[in-house]
DNA sequence: GAGTCATTCGTTG
DNA sequence: CAACGAATGACTC
C-alpha cells in the first residue's frame, strides 16, 4: 500500500532536485516550470509525500518568496529547523526566516 | 510592504 | 469522481 507507487511526475521532480548542486537551493515554481508544470502545488504534493525520503533533499526546495515554506505539512518545527541547519551547513544561510542570499537559488535547468 | 483572491496539477480517499 | 495539498501570481490597501 504503499504509496511508494512512484509516478513519472515524481521522478521528474526528484531528477530536477538532484540536478541542483550542493550549496544551492531551488524553488517550487522553478521546479514546476522545469518539469513542464505550471502548478508548484503538484511538486509540493509529491515532495510532501516524499516517496524518496530522505533520498530527496526536500530541504533544498524553498518557496519563491525566499521563505522555507513548509515541510512535512508544517511550516515550523524541529524537523524544519534541522533542514535549515543542513542548508546552512551547505552554504545556504537563512536570516530572519528568509534566505539571506537569494542568489543561492538556481534553476534546475 | 503586507494581505487577499483566484489559479492550477497531481495525488489520495 | 471529488477534495486536498509544502504554492504562485496578480491585485488592492
Amino acid at each position: 500500500m504503499p504509496r511508494s507507487n512512484v509516478t513519472d511526475f515524481q521522478k521528474a521532480v526528484y531528477d530536477s532536485i538532484s540536478r541542483v548542486p550542493r550549496g544551492r537551493v531551488t524553488t517550487y515554481a522553478l521546479l514546476a516550470q522545469s518539469i513542464g508544470c505550471r502548478s508548484p502545488r503538484a511538486v509540493g504534493q509529491a515532495l510532501r509525500r516524499n516517496p524518496f525520503a530522505p533520498k530527496v533533499p526536500c530541504h533544498r526546495v524553498i518557496a519563491s518568496a525566499l521563505t522555507p515554506g513548509g515541510f512535512n505539512g508544517a511550516k515550523a518545527g524541529t524537523e524544519i529547523a534541522r533542514k535549515l541547519r543542513l542548508l546552512a551547513a551547505e552554504g545556504v544561510v537563512f536570516r530572519d526566516g528568509r534566505l539571506a542570499d537569494p542568489s543561492r537559488i538556481v534553476r534546475p535547468c
